[in-house]
DNA sequence: CTGGGTGTTTTTGTATCCAATAATGGCCGC
DNA sequence: GCGGCCATTATTGGATACAAAAACACCCAG
């Protein structure tokens, strides 16, 4: 299948299509790692040339979706226990500090659209629509963050970050515990913000974030 | 001048060689956030074809180092208050929660190495060699940061952030009083590691790279 | 004098080609 | 039959060629 086959992906410049495609294929675990990724064949799959693909690949690694197999070539970086333990960990710390700043800056509105986020993903849940709670609990972090985006390289990191371990998170959301759960954590998340207490929200952040990678390590292994 | 003209860097792969030289430009601050890095500019000063520059600059720019220009090409990242600020504050949250991780795997036989280090840098602070407190320093945290290296994000990300300021301390620790207020902070993350205290562990290291921000800021713009 | 538009020039993006290098498989000696 | 060595081949790294896009400058109209 060519990357050009989806047509709303047409006309951007070609690297940044093999570069989000193959992505996506990491991070919603199409793309196995076991598979090698070798240049040429991934070139050809796509139907573009070696140069777009290499620079792609290159950008993955730099981000350490992927990395330099043990032949030659590029293998998708594991989802070991501690690679994603790894990966939840640094989001506690950086998206609990993160809140300790906004903590500092947030205003009443803000908070008001929070807990209507939160409403109303627990309406969805109550519903049994967990796709629209999945897409809630993430409006609901990015628009958090979104406070923070004048801060460049955390913002940038964070974002990254949980891009790394959505797929853990979309299969947490699935069930009604971890939705649960989840929610739970959401609004003692808010309270603490009321309560404009930094050291408060920065532990509620951590502690959220510590439950969804228990979550998601029972989800991976049992 | 050619990048094969430092002969003791041959026979490595040409991308590397040019990643290292710009991004050892960038750090040492000779290269400044105005200048626009021009891909065939690059090639024709180092020597080489494009390919391997923009491989590099693609890596660069992935680490933060540089970004894509207003008008082409790219720019080294600025160095303004909020930038550098930025950067501290992330070294600041990573370090110390590794250093909470650490304080629950050291032993004494690292703590005693720690000791050492730092008494043999205020035996070079006392007879003014700073350089030499300098390279103690960064011994230093080295060497903590090498208790999480099976930690692989979290130490990648450590070190890479503090490559990025590294130029700014060189300047503080050209001064005595910033040398001496490093290396109390250096003896009180000793202290803590030895109480074997993680909120403490978290919070003295927050504080060191806090008061490393302070100094580094202080050296910009007074 | 100013703004818009067009042609020119630079610079970047992609493809292809050649060289270097690592993996592979077979061959020979032991 | 096993292990090491060389030839072969697959695959990546680098250079070059070509296409597309963006910046630039110039000219003309208002």
């Amino acid at each position: 299948m060519k990357v050009t086959d989806t047509p709303k992906q047409a006309g951007k410049p070609v690297r940044r299509r093999v570069y989000e495609h193959l992505k996506t294929e990491i991070l919603t675990g199409r793309l196995s790692p076991e598979e090698r990724l070798g240049e040429e064949h991934l070139a050809e799959i796509l139907g573009v040339s070696r140069t777009p693909v290499r620079e792609a690949l290159h950008k993955l690694e730099a981000e350490g979706l992927i990395q330099p197999g043990a032949k030659r070539g590029f293998i998708v970086s594991g989802d070991s226990r501690e690679e994603v333990e790894d990966r939840f960990e640094i989001r506690a710390v950086l998206e609990g500090y993160a809140l300790r700043v906004i903590s500092a800056r947030i205003g009443e509105e803000h908070l008001a659209r929070f807990e209507e986020l939160i409403d109303r993903a627990e309406a969805a849940l109550e519903a049994n629509r967990m796709d629209e709670v999945f897409d809630l609990n993430t409006r609901f972090h990015d628009t958090l963050h979104e406070l923070v985006s004048d801060r460049e390289r955390l913002y940038r990191l964070i974002v990254d970050m949980r891009k790394q371990v959505l797929r853990y998170r979309r299969e947490t959301l699935q069930s009604r515990e971890g939705a649960r759960r989840t929610l739970n954590g959401h609004r003692k998340i808010v309270l603490a913000l009321h309560l404009k207490d930094p050291d408060l929200c920065e532990r509620t952040m951590r502690e959220h974030i510590r439950q969804a990678k228990e979550d998601a390590l029972q989800a991976i292994m049992g």
